[in-house]
Order: structure tokens, then sequence, then C-alpha cells
RNA sequence: GGGCUCGUGGUCUAGGGGUUAUGACGUCGCCUUGACAUGGCGAAGAUCGCAGGUUCAAUUCCUGCCGAGCCCA
């Protein structure tokens, strides 16, 4: 009988004292976590490992984070601490975008103002003070999921040092001709008063006016034209007809006069053949004005026609509109339709639904007007940027594509500037004779709408750009110079950030080993936007791509995968789900289900450590997840306790002199487990040089509430409780390491087990655990046990359970495997087998 | 409307031209309580979105459709 054996160990007190793996201990750590040790997670740019910079997403501090992208940015966090892990000088920067319209919009919602009504300056203190609140309450979100930030190198985009580098990125790319002003039409928002890009354009589905207009040419035909847009006949500079449309063959070539008066322009224009035009769409004749649509520019550039300004930058119709002057779109419409029918030339006027652009921040209808604008231009290096794009990584690869497919369509310059307040100011004066242009030096930042140029401020030719003097030298000479009142697109600040955490123009030491850029990691719904525009600038600066590696992530669903918005209903705030399980609280939340019915999802416990293991084992990178805090709970919870209990487990066996020097002498069952955890270690290590969140935690959740629990220890219990040091070694060092393995992705919970045993928290490791037990016996023998062992298990197991014996209860007649002849002591003692063979 | 991506048991997931299609969670049944119901054993549950095509053979390749998502018009 070896069953004594159990009782001459003594057991210690586990030194683990909690019971379980908490949120209120969750949150204990957490919050001495930072403070304890603020430098915890700094970076030294001089130091002799690899460099590893991460191009973080700066979140917008918009007073409520998505949980989705929570989730994302946790799984940033597994990659930046996986990396310290396995070795690397890892830069997680903290990094907060401030810059933008939306700031602008909330002050203005806050106050009831409108931001032109402010004093420029005024108004950018306000959204400097208002933005404030938000970015603390971001930083506060951040901590309790567990980022391993620099906190104490916060960036902010709205910062001079920040504007600085897209101020002296403008300078750089305008000498270089890559920047150019251009009098182009451009998407404009007439009620924001500023240009908004492509991007930034949403179609909405609204009921509009259908009028079929009568006009007449000069040989007195009448024709009838259909159009949404009566108010800008003014702006017509043809009429065009489908080249195979036989009804109006023979008007092609002919004049046809605008149906309401026009000032300053001809009265008439030129009927023409285009193949766009749908004869199927009301007569068949299409009216093309400067500008409606963009297919209206496509056919002005296309015929190189001068466009005619219709409607001013106040949003109110020209001088050439004749009657509708002065008035805004809207008016302009009714007028223009009820002239129409005071002059009879109304044919008649229908409802129907159209797809109309507006802007995405204000919803406001967009018109296309003629801008003196700043581009950057993009269109002669696509082909290089493909090209570069291909040296990337992209993690998944599959989503590369989303970038591809987003640069086979560029055809246009990149619109830059825009009319309003708190962005990065366009960095430039004019002139007194506007031949001439003022740009800054390098590394300062200037706000020209109320400065005057710094010292060390270039003069340029504003054509050529070619060099002319130092400002300071020959400012005389310029008259009185105007300040540029225009400022940036936000997405030419957010462009730089890899640039900027590189040490691009701060750290020129560090740039040169930093860059390209270690890591971009973000959503796919902004690859065409922040991707795209990064490695725009670093194809134009340096002919080089910004990264060594994409990482795209898909989106944070609702539990029955659609988007999460307000007019569904169906969002869930991250702090609830953080918080749930905090000072006994459970979590509940009302989400409207598919068939717009209430459905009530509850959870008891989450936290930041089990909401970061589920992301990292439930959701393939790339791939859009569902998030339900059911789900959370039910499927990774448990992997935490069982984790804690083999820790605590552990913790009343005293802690071995050097658990670094395997012993010398070690029993089979121990080489077993030993080679089976450096089988899964080496995977794990691999997992983590790939960034595969998926498969290291994968690999380390099967093996922590697996074969290691399940079978050795059950094994090897005996022998603990006899202090068997062979046992006792093996017991630790594998607990050690794997709390180590498994510190990216549960950082709190690892830091929190590993110190109280080891002394040392896993979190702080700086290379990847290795033994040395491969070095000292060939694993190939004990590896092929393994699924001997976990069958003669099972089989002991449901034998017992078949014969309604307690797992305690002795079993005899029993046959142990040849295989396992050198684990019989161990599995007899196990099992309670009584007598075998 | 167009482009791209995805579509494997209730949920998540592995796989991939050819035996009974991984694993996990959940469900159900039984059992266990000296780290652990957070455990053990077992069961049910999938025509691998649908329809064609290629092939000796398709869930896997191709086409179309449907659904979801992203992006664009």
């Amino acid at each position: 009988m070896f069953s004594g054996a159990y009782q001459s160990g003594i057991m210690g007190d586990p030194k683990i004292t909690d019971k379980r793996w908490t949120i209120d201990l969750e949150k204990r750590i957490q919050e001495s976590h930072y403070e304890a040790n603020p430098s915890r997670y700094s970076f030294d740019p001089k130091s002799d490992k690899e460099l590893f910079v991460i191009d973080t997403p700066p979140p917008y501090p918009s007073g409520t984070w998505h949980i989705g992208a929570v989730a994302q940015y946790s799984m940033i966090d597994v990659i930046a601490r996986s990396q310290r892990l396995i070795g690397k000088e890892v830069l997680f920067p903290w990094g907060v975008d401030r810059n933008g319209i939306n700031i602008e919009f909330t002050v203005e919602k806050k106050t009831g103002k409108k931001m032109r009504t402010y004093d420029r300056g005024d108004f950018i203190d306000l959204c400097k003070e208002t933005i404030e609140v938000y970015t603390q309450e971001m930083r506060h979100t951040a901590k309790r999921v567990g980022l391993s930030c620099d906190y104490e190198n916060e960036y902010l985009t709205d910062d001079p040092k920040y504007r600085s580098v897209t101020q002296s990125i403008f300078v750089d790319l305008f000498k270089r001709g890559d920047i150019i002003e251009d009098l182009r039409p451009n998407i404009y928002d007439p009620v924001e008063g500023t240009t908004i890009a492509d991007a930034e354009v949403q179609r909405v589905s609204r009921e509009t006016l259908l009028c079929d207009v009568t006009w007449i040419t000069e040989d007195g035909e009448e024709l009838v034209i259909s159009t949404t847009r009566p108010e800008l006949i003014c702006a017509c500079g043809v009429v065009m007809v489908h080249p195979e449309d036989e009804r109006y063959r023979h008007l092609v070539g002919k004049r046809v006069i605008l149906p309401i008066d026009v000032h300053g322009r001809s009265e008439s224009v030129e009927i023409m053949t285009h193949p766009s035009v749908k004869s199927d769409f009301g007569s068949g004749i299409l009216m093309v004005c400067s500008f409606g649509d963009q297919n209206d520019v496509s056919i002005f550039r296309e015929l190189s026609l001068s466009p005619f300004v219709a409607i001013g930058l106040d949003g109110k119709l020209t001088e050439i509109s004749g009657p509708l002057q002065g008035l805004n779109v809207l008016e302009a419409r009714v007028l223009a339709i009820e002239i129409l029918e005071q002059t009879g030339r109304l044919n008649s006027k229908s409802t129907r639904m159209q797809e109309i652009p507006v802007s995405e921040r204000g919803g406001n209808p967009v018109e296309i007007i003629l801008l003196k604008e700043w581009y950057v231009r993009q269109t002669h290096v696509i082909d290089r940027l493909s090209e570069i794009s291909d040296y990337c990584n992209f993690i998944p690869e599959r989503n590369k594509q989303f970038l591809h497919d987003w640069m086979d369509g560029i055809s246009i310059d990149w619109p830059i500037s825009r009319r309003r307040w708190y962005h990065t100011e366009v960095p430039i004066w004019y002139s007194e004779d506007l031949t001439k242009v003022v740009v800054p030096p390098e590394g300062s930042y200037v706000q020209p709408w109320r400065d005057m140029p710094p010292g060390g401020s270039e003069v340029l030719d504003r054509v050529s750009r070619e060099f002319i003097g130092l400002y300071d030298d020959i400012s005389d000479s310029l008259g009185a110079l105007t300040g540029e009142t225009k400022v940036f697109d936000t997405w030419m600040d957010s462009s730089n950030s890899n640039l900027y955490v590189s040490g691009y123009i701060s750290n020129p030491d560090m740039f040169g080993r930093a860059f390209p850029t270690a890591l971009r990691p973000q959503g796919k719904e902004i690859v065409r936007t922040w991707l795209y525009y990064t490695m725009l600038k670093s194809a134009l600066l340096f002919d080089k791509p910004a990264f060594q590696n994409i990482w795209i992530d898909g989106l944070g669903m609702d539990p029955w995968g659609r988007k999460m918005s307000k007019s569904l209903g169906n969002g869930i705030d991250a702090d609830s789900v953080l918080e749930c399980g905090a000072g006994g609280r459970t979590g509940s939340w009302k989400i409207k289900g598919p068939e717009g019915k209430q459905v009530a999802l509850k959870a008891n416990k989450i936290g930041s450590e089990c909401f970061r293991l589920w992301k990292a084992c439930d959701a393939q990178v790339g791939d859009d997840f569902h998030i339900n805090p059911e789900e959370i709970e039910s499927k990774y919870y448990g992997v935490l306790t069982k984790m804690f209990n083999i820790a605590r487990f552990a913790s009343q066996f005293e802690v071995p002199q050097s658990l670094e020097d395997t012993p010398e002498e070690l029993s089979f069952e121990d080489i077993w487990i030993l080679s089976e955890f450096d089988k899964m270690m080496d995977s794990v290590r691999l997992s983590w040089e790939k960034m595969d969140i998926y498969n290291a935690s994968q690999s380390i959740k099967a093996f922590g509430t697996g074969i290691f629990p399940g079978h050795w220890l059950e094994m090897s219990k005996y022998r603990l409780y006899n202090e068997n040091p062979s046992a006792i070694w093996t017991l630790h060092r594998i607990v050690r390491d794997l709390l180590t393995a498994f510190s990216p992705i549960c950082p709190f919970f690892s830091d929190y087990l590993s110190t109280t045993l080891y002394g040392k928290s896993a979190v702080d490791e700086r290379s990847f655990p290795t033994l040395s037990v491969k070095n000292d016996y060939d694993a190939t023998p004990y590896l092929s046990i393994t699924d001997d062992l976990i069958d003669f298990n099972s089989e002991i197991w449901k034998m017992k359970k078949d014969q309604g014996l307690s797992l305690k209860s002795d079993i005899s007649n029993i046959t142990i495997p040849e295989s396992l002849t050198n684990l019989k002591t161990s599995l007899r003692i196990m099992h309670s087998i009584t007598i075998d063979d």
C-alpha cells in the first residue's frame, strides 16, 4: 500500500492566501501596478537590444471608448509584452489624438455657439480644456485594461512638439514639390465652412424633387432636361446626350439657351455626346454643371471646360446666378423652381429617393466648389508605393488586399487643407505681392494666423520653391506678410505618428535604428486613410516602407455579429465589462437583439484579465469578432481559476534554492512533463515571434489546464507530499515559467502569482525562459508515451466510473502498458491499483 | 450599384481534393469533494451558407447566388 505516503509529507500553508482569483484582487493589483514602478514600461532608445517601436493608434478622446477598440488595444499590449519577453526593447507609446473637428463640434454643442462666433484663440483654448477631461478618462481605462504603455512620455497630437513634426514635413514636401496649391473642385461643407476629403463624405438617402425643365435651342426647338439641381443651371457648361441616342442625334453640335437668366457668362451652351449619359434617365438629356457631382467634375476635366463659380465660400449663390444671387442652395432651388414655373418652363416635377453626399461629421449636404487648397501629390508614386508595400509583413497576409484595392483606385491628389481651427496650422506666410512665401525652420511650431515667422525662417519663391534668403535678412523686402489661415486635415497629422514615435527629427540616432517602424497595429476600417497616408508619407520622404509589420484586426461586433451603434441600441460599454464583478456587483446588459427584442445578458465576473484572455484565445486576428459578456465569462473565467488553483497548490511547497539549475536526479515522469513543457514553450516562443497571439494562447491554455494538472500533477502528488526534490523542482519550474509565458496575455494575474511565489514579477522578465532538459535528455522517447499515458488514465477513470467506484477506491487486475513501465509506481499510487499484471 | 473579405455542430475555432471533419465553450446524463463543480467520465449535436461546374472523388478548386462586414460610388 502506498497510500500512507500521503501522510508523511507536511503540507505547508499556501503562500497564496486568496481562495480564488477575483475582480477585486485584480483591481488591487492594477491600482498599485503602475504607481509602484512608474518606469516599468519605459523605453531606452540607447538599448543594445533590438528596438521594437509600435505605432499605436492614438485614440480620440470623445467620452466613451468603444469596447471593440479596447479589445484591439489589449491585443496590441499582448504583442508589446511578448516582444519585451523575447528580449526586444519595446516602445509602446501612449498617444492621444486630439486634433480635429470632433472636439470643435463638442464645444459648439456644449456652449450652443458656432465656432466662427468666437475669437479663434479663445475657441482653441476652450477645445483644449474640454478635451483634457476626456483624455484623463481614457488614460484611466488604458491602465485598467493593463496596457503596458510608456505613460511617462505621453504624446498628444495637439501638442506643439507633435504639430511641429507635421509642419516640418509639410515644409520638406513643399520644397520638394510634392505639396502644391491649386484651384480645384473640392468637396465643401457650406454649413461648417470647410473643405473635406473624399474619405469624409457619406451618402444618405433622401427625398428630392426631380424637375423636368424645358430648354429651347437657338433654333427654337424645345427639349426637356431632368434635374434635381435647377439652381445650378447658371453653372451649366454643356448639355449631353448619349452618342447612340437616335432621338437627339440632330441636336448634337447645336446650342441651347439656359432657361434661367444668368449674369456675366454666355447664355447658351453646346450640346455634345458622352457615353456616361443614361438614356433611360428622365428624357435622356443631361446638363453638366460645375459642379453638381463627381461626374460633372470629371466631364469638366475631360473636356477642359472652364468651370463657373456658382456657389461661394459662404454657401450662397454667386452673381452669375442672376436672380438667385445671395441665396443659399435650398432657397435658390425653391426660387429657381418658382421662376421656371412662372415662365412656363417647368414641365413636371416629381419626388424621388436619391442618394446625396453629406459630410460625415456635420451631416450637411456637401457641394463641390472651386477652392484654392493645398494638396499632397500622390498619383505619381502609386506604383512605387505598391512595390514598397510588398516589403511589409501583413498579419494576416490577406488583409494586404485592403491596402492594394484602395491604392488601385487613387486617381486624384490628396487635399490636405481645411478651413477649421482646432488643427495643425499650415505653416506658411505670403509676401505682399504674393510671389514669395516664408516657411519656418525644421522643428518649430507656428501659428501663422496670429504669429510672425520665427527666427531662421526661409523665404522661397512661391512657384519654383527656390531659396531666396533667410527671413531675418530680407524681411523688409517682402512687404506686409499674410499668414495662412487654413489648417491641415487631421490625417496629415495622424499619418506622421510612426515617424514621431520612431524619433524622426527629435532623435536621429534612434530613428536610424527604429525606422521602418517595427509594427503598425490597426483596424481594417482605416486602411484607406491612416495606413495609406502613412505609407504615402514614407514613400515620398524616404522611398521606404513605413513599417516592418502591419497587423490589421477586424472590428468588434455585437453578440449577433452586427456593428455596434447608437441607433441600433446594441452597444456595450468597455467599463461595464472591465468592472463586472468588482465589489460584488454583477454586470447586466440590455441589448436590442436581432428581431428588435430586448435581450438581457448577465455576467458575474469578467474584468481585464478574463477579457484579454478571451480576445487572445477566441478571436483570430483579422476577422470581426462578436462581443458577448456572458460568453467571455463562461468560456474563460474558469481557465483563470484553474491556473490560479495550480499556483495556489504549488505555493504550499517550498520553492527550491535554484530553479535555474536542473537537479542531478530527475524522475522519469518529471523528464516527461518537462519535455512536453519544453515542446509547448518552443511553440509559444515561435508564436510570440510571429505575433501569433491565438496560437500562443491556445498552447498555454491547453497545457496549463490539461496535461499538466490533469496527468502529471495527479500522478506526482504523492511525491510532492513526500517532498521529493525532483517533483518539487519540476512543479515550481513549470509554474514559474508558465506564468512568464502567460504574462503577456494576463499581466496582473501573472504578476500577482509570480511575485507571491517567486519574488519576481513575470511581467518584468526580459528573456523567454528556456529549459536545459533537452540538452540533458533526448526528449523523443519521453514524448512518445504521452498519448498512451492519457489513454491509460482515461481508461482507469472510466473503469472506476463504470464500476461505480470513487476515484480513490482501490482497483485491481490492471495491466499497465509496456510503454508506461517507467511510470508503474506513480500510476499505481495515483489510481490505487492494488494488484497488477 | 461596384470592389474586397468572411460564411465549418447552439457559440467560437482547427483543418484542408479522398478513411468515422479538429478542439473548446454551452447542453444533457452519471460520478467526484484535502489545489480546483473552476474537477472527472460519457452522450447528443454539422448534408462544412445555397445552387451549379471541374474531377474517379469536393466541405476543400471554379462560377453564380444568398447572408455578414469593410470600403467605395
